[in-house]
DNA sequence: AGCACGCCGACT
DNA sequence: GTCGGCGTGCTC
């Protein structure tokens, strides 16, 4: 070993140790890493990117090594502990990321005011977080304890559930969620001695598994008569499997959380077929290739000159930005391909990401069929904990050198970082909202700046903050101008809402309006698909009484409760609160009074069958959309051609290309115009203008219909004329006068509470120690502005009340400077009101609500 | 985040 | 009188 170990000392002058240390962040809440002594076994193997295991207080946690000092002398650092504690041991072999990505990891830590151990944990994958749980098993007293007349009732029924349980142990988080019961009953039990607390070893098990498939033995309409009586949810059941058949049983349950009697009901009556199918471990991502993408396109004059410009700046090897903007349709992707294939050329690894998994595997179809299946790794929330962990070492060890993914993919932990792809930049699911509340396309833009590798931030309609460091001479901005040869923008046409007259809002496809089902009818009739956006999910969106006008309310949050037919649940969107639909009203009592009123994409799906019979339609949101398996299995039905329209939230408007798409129908283009956000304009032009791209993608040129009551807002009227310029200039003057973003940085303090008058008191004292350091860093006027406590838009979520306080600043400079004089006090400042009052630090918001 | 220490209300 | 509530502070 390096460095010589003399005994501790800690007494003033007496000489100071030189010791092995390593510095490990640890995920708690606390600003900072911890550095620990690295025992003699592990100086040989130890390196920067290791999972460990460290003693932190009374408990025993996995850290990461950011890190190590063979010989360290402990005079130096006057913020380091003397006694330190050693390192337990290491949990994983292969080292988890390489050295060059902790400066990143630092960067993070300090720009979005988090823990530097909760950074380093949410850039790794989730198998790797927790080693070890906390288990706990009853002890021979507690059993005896079980016989005593005298035992506390709640006591008695947690060793009764542990006595009773087939295993010798349960986890102390188990025994939390599903029996509820507390951390405190089973701290009585530890001391007692009716039970113990130990560590067990959670492992990770890939087992083969098989998949039960059911599909209709007879047809829809005699499988229903078999019943003497309509069950409305059976009757959906045998449509469904009649439609999509063969199905599995978990895509059923998915659909009909409530079906699991009727599915019964149908095998009694030997009205399924059903049979086992296998599902080979990885099959979660087996995607289809698409060989078109298999060999470089050629390409036009525009798309080369951005290949150009990027290829030189690789060739620099120095860090570069780039923003290219190119019309849906103009050919990005191949971009992407060429560029990714000159960066592997180079030796160099890249990096791609999508805004959300379902765009995934379109993207890794295309690179693993240009690439082959070994060179392009994928990493997200949509794998098995085992299949994620396998991506992420094929990717540290070099195997895969091209990485596909969601926002989390910016963490990859690739060497020799060559280029990272944004693609569709201004989306806003690159912000992570909770937790670290990070941006993946700018956290992108910091790695590719520190690791000298080149960005590409690729969008239609890119983000103004995008636009405005283009200006700026930050990125260098690419053009494609034009569709790939043949295709032709498509042409947008209002339909202003006003202009038509009220439809009975009970009658069967109320929303849509004379034009756009003409347009369906016609669409229709020469084979083409559609689809339609309708921004809400459910069936109804609010459940109405009629008689005491009282509509249904979650009780948790601000927020009036959507209906789901599928589920016959009136359910909160917010918290996820879910209660069955009752008869009768149960504010006034009325007697079957209650009325589903507005519409949500489940009650269009079923319209559509309604007014035409022969109409095959699908549906894509975030309800049938559970498992990344059911995404992608929407997604193919369409792209064959198994359905006629696809009704869809905005998920349906992102990115995908199928070419069989003739129509799109955006039913209620206003949806985000009233938000309570200076973005709203900027969304709903994004909005449209990448639901418009998803028309005329194939042969036949593209119709898109936009049913709208403000013909005349800007947002609708540019986004019509695929004006982007023009409403790029005007946005960027109505922010510049407001001082909103790009124009100013913006930071939100979130203070939410269980007591609203504790919250609010601890949301005026945060203003105030805010305006503090404000005052004491500000040099002159306009540099810094502060707003609020405001309530929050959503007053209260899942019983906690919110309230928010902005601040706007110049530059980033000041406003970095403002966080880091405030970190962490604030945090316990905020905390100290009492009544559960917690802070919340959200720097470049995107959701304001 | 946990986990322990420490100071005030309802039970033996 | 204690038991236990949760407010507060620390973890290399």
């Amino acid at each position: 070993m390096s460095g010589v170990l003399r005994a501790k000392n800690s007494e003033p002058g007496a000489p100071l140790t030189v010791e092995s240390v390593a510095e490990v962040a640890v995920p708690v809440a606390a600003p900072g890493s911890f550095h620990y002594r690295i025992p003699e076994s592990l100086h040989e193997r130890l390196t920067v990117g290791h999972a460990v295991t460290v003693p932190f207080g009374r408990r025993r946690l996995t850290g990461y090594v950011l890190d190590v000092d063979l010989a360290r002398d402990l005079g130096d650092v006057d913020d380091v502990p003397r006694d330190l504690k050693s390192i337990v041991g290491v949990d994983i072999e292969q080292p988890l990321f390489p050295p060059e990505i902790v400066p990143l990891f630092r960067w993070i830590a300090e720009y979005y005011a988090h823990p530097l151990g909760e950074v380093v944990r949410t850039a790794l994958p989730g198998s790797t977080r927790s080693a070890s749980r906390e288990v706990v098993g009853l002890l021979p007293v507690g059993l005896d304890a079980l016989g005593s007349a005298e035992l506390p009732d709640d006591l008695r029924a947690l060793l009764l559930r542990l006595a009773e349980s087939s295993s010798p142990t349960l986890t102390v988080t188990s025994l939390r969620r599903r029996d509820g019961i507390s951390g405190t009953l089973l701290q009585r039990a530890v001391r007692e001695g009716y039970v113990e607390k130990s560590q067990a070893q959670s492992r990770v098990a890939v087992k083969v598994r098989t998949e039960t498939m059911f599909s209709l033995a007879v047809d829809a309409r005699s499988a229903r008569q078999v019943f003497p009586r309509p069950g409305p949810v059976r009757d959906r059941l045998i449509d469904y499997i009649g439609r999509f058949g063969p199905v599995s049983r978990g895509d059923l349950k998915e659909a009909f959380p409530t079906a699991s009697a009727s599915l019964r009901q149908l095998q009694v009556k030997d009205l399924l077929q059903v049979e086992e199918r296998e599902v080979v471990p990885g099959a979660a991502e087996r995607v289809v290739l698409e060989p078109s993408a298999a060999t470089p396109h050629a390409l036009m004059e525009a798309q080369e000159q951005a290949l150009d410009a990027i290829v030189t700046a690789l060739d620099e090897g120095a860090y570069r930005a780039f923003l290219l903007h190119g019309v849906t349709g103009s050919g990005k992707t191949e971009v992407y391909l060429q560029a990714a294939d000159a960066v592997l050329s180079r030796g160099q690894s890249a990096v791609l990401l999508v805004p959300e998994i379902g765009l995934t595997p379109q993207f890794l179809g295309r690179f693993r069929a240009r690439f082959g299946e070994r060179e392009v790794a994928v990493l997200h929330s949509g794998l098995t904990e085992r299949e994620r962990f396998d991506e992420w070492l094929r990717i540290a060890v070099g195997e895969a050198r091209l990485v596909v993914g969601p926002r989390s993919a910016v963490f990859a932990p690739v060497r020799d970082l060559g280029l990272v792809v944004v693609d569709e930049e201004h989306d806003g699911s690159y912000k992570q909202d909770s937790s670290l509340r990070y941006n993946a396309r700018d956290v992108a833009v910091v790695r590719a700046m520190r690791e000298k590798a080149v960005v590409v931030l690729g969008s239609a309609t890119p983000s103004l903050e995008t636009l405005h460091n283009a200006e700026l001479g930050r990125y260098v901005k690419l053009s494609l101008p034009e569709r790939v040869v043949g295709r032709s923008m498509p042409e947008i046409e209002l339909v202003d809402l006003r202009q038509y007259p009220v439809a009975d809002p009970d009658e069967a496809g109320a929303c849509l309006s004379p034009p756009m089902r003409d347009a369906l009818t016609e669409n229709l009739a020469v084979g083409g698909q559609a689809i339609l956006l309708l921004n809400r999910r459910g069936f109804a969106t609010t459940v109405l009484c009629t008689s005491c006008g009282q509509h249904f309310r979650c009780s948790e949050c601000d927020l009036s409760m959507t209906y789901h037919g599928r589920r016959h649940q009136v359910l909160c969107h917010l918290c996820g609160q879910a209660i069955p639909l009752p008869e009768d009203c149960p504010a006034c009592s009325g007697y079957q009074t209650l009325s589903l009123v507005g519409r949500g994409t489940e009650r269009l799906e079923e319209e559509l069958v309604a007014l035409w019979p022969q109409v095959r339609v699908d549906r894509m949101d975030t309800d049938t959309t559970r498992s990344r398996a059911s995404h992608r299995r929407i997604l193919d039905r369409f792209r064959r051609g198994e359905v006629d329209v696809l009704v869809g939230t905005q998920m349906v408007a992102k990115g995908h290309d199928f070419p069989g798409v003739t129509l799109v129908g955006v039913l209620h283009a206003d949806s985000a115009l009233h938000m309570p956000d200076f973005r709203a304009s900027e969304r709903t032009f994004q909005l449209v203008s990448q639901v418009a791209g998803r028309a005329g993608r194939g042969e036949r040129p593209g119709r898109v219909l936009v049913q709208t009551w403000h013909p005349g807002h800007h947002a609708i009227r540019l986004a019509l004329d695929h004006d982007f310029d023009g409403f790029v200039e005007r946005e960027m003057r109505l922010r510049r006068g407001l001082w909103y973003p790009p124009h100013a940085r913006l930071c939100m303090f979130r203070v939410s509470a269980v007591n609203e008058r504790k919250g609010a008191a601890a949301a005026r004292a945060c203003r105030e120690r805010v305006e503090e350091a404000a005052r004491a860093l500000v040099t002159g006027p306009g540099q810094l502005r502060i707003l609020g406590p405001s309530p929050a838009p959503i007053y209260r979520i899942k019983g906690r009340f919110r309230w928010q306080v902005s601040v706007k600043a110049h530059d980033h400079a000041t406003m970095g400077r403002l966080l880091a004089a405030l970190a962490p006090a604030l945090f316990d400042v905020v905390r100290k009101q009492g009544g559960d009052s917690r802070l919340a630090i959200d720097r470049d918001p995107v959701d304001l609500l």
